[in-house]
DNA sequence: TTGAAAGTTGACACTTTGGTCAGCTTTTGT
DNA sequence: ACAAAAGCTGACCAAAGTGTCAACTTTCAA
């Protein structure tokens, strides 16, 4: 026989890795790549370790499934900036959606840091060509809206730093955003008023007035 | 004897440790706590690893010993936000000193996010408190103005989240600052740049229109 | 000059870690 | 029913890690 015996739905296989993949994600996410301990990954998806290397051969590979995985999960989220739509309404769309998903989804968002301020060691060429693509994609739209009169002519790149930081920020270092705030811990309507602050500071630091 | 016989101007004991600081800072910022191995701070140190136990008795004494000269070197560095100020004057100051610090002090500020992304384990209840306080003095002064009419009514806090987040990115997330602008690396007229596109966004966004 | 404190360090002890493996059980197409 | 593929895992290893220590050298106040 040639093929495997395998495959009505691959569940076995597919619920594992989603295990240690969920697990992977939060302790990378917290300990980045060199302070992740293999042990603890297998500890936290139930597994016994040498069940994860069955899976993964090694840490680096759990990793980098990470880092794909991640980056593929996040196209769909941010599609707001489109030349058809007003800015107004595309940039609070876009803050909503971007707060939205790093608050569904911290240790992703906090994996994603962590990787970057360790040197982005394990973000491969491609990854970084598209995220260069995805930018210069966004920053010609704003380049249109300003051509047209519709913006103030705001460095469209220098803008997308400031949302990314700025919506980053509630997940990333979310116990000075607790500190901050004052709040015990930061709850749906903290990310709302996130929104809200900074989408009418934005709006009217980028528009015309009226 | 009671007193040792040390200290024409402490020499040998001040230099050692400032070299395991330094060295401390550039690896705790890439690595994280867990991930930094003594033998590598001992190396970049160009002192054997028997000697950094001399003056440190543990990895976490070297940490926190760090955490502590960080945050003290900060306080200095902000201190525009004050009432006698106009808004627009002591934003513009703000943010320009904010990014330049960041800038020259890219490794501290690099470990500190390390530190809070990976859940902020070693600040003390003293040190969140002093950020707190901090935090809080400069929220009173833009309610000062804000009751004035100096400015919009925009909430203090997630305001100043804001300044932070949109500074702290450049040094903290160069890689991904560097893609976005496209550029090779991030040079001092990138920073002014910023300084520029954020203070006259963040200016637009928050003050009574002429 | 001298001796006690400070500074230095190679070698060591002990623990944790990433990764392997041989042999076991379970699943599945036929 | 059954064999082959897939899945599982305790036990193991070499390498790397933290922290210790005894013996050595350097420094410096008296």
């Amino acid at each position: 026989m040639v093929r495997a015996a395998r495959d009505p739905e691959e569940r076995i296989r597919e619920r594992n890795m989603r295990l240690i993949i969920k697990a992977g994600i939060e302790i990378f996410a917290r300990k980045g790549f060199d302070g992740t301990r293999i042990a603890e990954i297998a500890e936290a998806s139930g597994l016994p370790k040498a069940n994860v290397y069955y899976y993964f051969s090694s840490k680096e590979e759990i990793y980098t499934a990470i880092i794909a995985h991640l980056l593929a999960s996040w196209d769909d989220a941010l599609k707001y900036i489109a030349p058809e739509r007003e800015p107004a309404e595309a940039f609070k769309l876009y803050i909503k959606a971007k707060l939205e998903y790093t608050r569904k989804n911290m240790a992703e968002s906090r994996l994603f840091a962590s990787e970057i301020i360790q040197g982005a060691r394990f973000l491969s060429r491609k990854d970084r060509e598209h995220i260069r693509q995805v930018t210069d994609a966004h920053v010609a739209v704003v380049e249109g809206w300003i051509a047209a009169g519709k913006m103030l002519p705001v460095d469209p790149r220098h803008l997308f730093i400031m949302l990314w930081a700025s919506t980053q920020f509630y997940s990333d270092f979310e116990p000075v955003a607790v500190d901050a705030l004052k709040k015990p811990r930061l709850k749906a309507d903290d990310y709302e008023k996130a929104a809200t602050t900074i989408t009418e500071t934005i709006l009217r630091g980028i528009l015309r007035q009226p």
